[in-house]
RNA sequence: GCGAAAAUAGCUCAGUUGGUUAGAGCGUCUGACUGUGGCUCAGAAGGUCGUGGGUUCGAAUCCCAUUUUUCGCC
């Protein structure tokens, strides 16, 4: 995997990333679909929204339809109809949203899956084995992700557990590389001294790729931006980073300010579904009786399918009925809302003018 | 016309042998959601208990009258 960059500006880069199933321009944001879906829209719209990445998960695809499902089927781009540049997240996240379901041990983590309770067991050379099955072109190692209020020891174990992981899941990869990148995750919660110890390590290990993980698991948001701050800037400059599960527009204009280039989250989809929009003045809740007499559009000037087809007060109308399409509306527009930002982004860079205009495209 | 049953929140209904500020579901309003099990979760507003009398220390609850609705019978 390629990565070079085109422009620098302060920590902020514009740069290109070259997957087996295209060259994806940075910064970018991934559109989430977990189980090689993204809730609420078609491929045709996700084209049309220009997605660069769909981004889903090794946890929920083993248990269903099983990898080896998905691999017969061509591999996940091709299975979920998409063909283009996917990444699939290890399960290392479900460590932490599926804590009641699941043992971690030294050797990995043995989940009763949510569908029928039978056990998945994750060890880091399973999870990359997996994800190889499923084939998206970016790989994450697993990792253990602790909640970020937990005592400091816990947290430097489980963080020495993460780093144990990321050399079993790279020496794993690096048996049979092929096509597929591996990313490696570094940990530490809120302490900068771990936070460092662990970009140090796992920079050692010589991955394609470096991602901050643990954020966006309980913190509150000026800790999440101290510690991207802190962290980005230790991981390897020459190679993409990856800040996972954050988050609002205005937590993406501060990862792309402090140098990370590849950003995931739900929050777009999920709140759609909660008929929540993004527009650059802050979230508008659909459902607010103040949209009901409302003939414009979720965002004046926006160009998504949505803004261009239908209004608030229709939108509302179909959001108090429950009616599928009302989500359907407003994920077209969250995804595009955020898909645009990280355009206008990475054009500020490209124009050497970052910080005149990020202040300007969002002012939630 | 006669008889019976019912009347409690916007809607559908709970409400023990009379006993503090009358509850629920849905709807309405508002908020939350950050590497997605869950179009989910949380909170708020909203009622002179059909009306008028009476009994009682105290009535949504018992009694009388009255209005409306539903069902049945002439």
């Amino acid at each position: 995997m390629r990565f070079s960059i085109e422009k620098t500006v302060g920590r902020a880069r514009a740069g290109l990333l070259e997957t087996p199933h295209g060259i994806v321009k940075t910064p970018f944001f991934m559109v989430v679909g977990t189980a090689a879906s993204v809730k609420g829209m078609t491929i045709e719209q996700l084209r049309s929204a220009k997605t660069q990445v769909v981004l889903a998960n090794t946890y929920h695809l083993a248990v269903r339809p099983g990898s080896e499902e998905v691999q017969k089927r061509g591999g996940l781009a091709k299975f979920m109809g998409w063909n283009g540049p996917t990444l699939t997240d290890s399960g290392g996240f479900q460590v932490f949203s599926l804590a009641k379901k699941r043992k971690v041990t030294p050797e990995g983590v043995r989940f009763n899956n949510h569908i029928d309770g039978k056990e998945l067991f994750l060890t880091p050379e399973r999870a990359v084995e997996i994800q190889q099955d499923i084939g998206a072109d970016i790989m994450m190692c697993l990792d253990e992700c602790p909640p970020a209020k937990a005592p400091r020891d816990e947290i430097r174990k489980s963080m020495l557990l993460t780093h144990a992981w990321a050399k079993r899941c790279r020496d794993k990869w690096a048996e049979n590389p092929g096509a597929q990148a591996l990313f490696g995750i570094a940990q530490g919660a809120l302490f900068e001294d771990l936070r460092k110890e662990s970009a140090e390590y796992l920079a050692s290990l010589d991955f394609p790729g470096y991602a901050i993980g643990g954020v966006a698991v309980g913190e509150d948001t000026p800790d999440i931006r101290r510690i991207v701050d802190f962290t980005a800037p230790l991981l390897p400059a020459d190679k993409p980073r990856y800040r996972m599960g954050v988050g609002t527009p205005a937590d993406l204009i501060a990862g792309v300010r402090a140098g990370v280039d590849m950003f995931d989250c739900v929050m777009p989809t999920r709140h759609a579904r909660h008929y929540q929009a993004f527009t650059r003045t802050g979230p508008i809740n659909l459902k607010n009786a103040c949209y009901a007499e409302d003939d414009g559009p979720l965002e004046e000037g926006c160009d998504c399918e949505t803004c261009r087809s239908v209004t608030r007060a229709y939108v509302r109308h179909l959001a108090l009925l429950g009616e599928l399409m009302a989500s359907v509306w407003v994920t077209i527009h969250n995804v595009r809302f955020y898909l645009r930002l990280m355009e206008d982004l990475r054009e500020a860079i490209l124009a050497g003018k970052f910080e005149e205009r990020a202040a300007g495209l969002y002012m939630g």
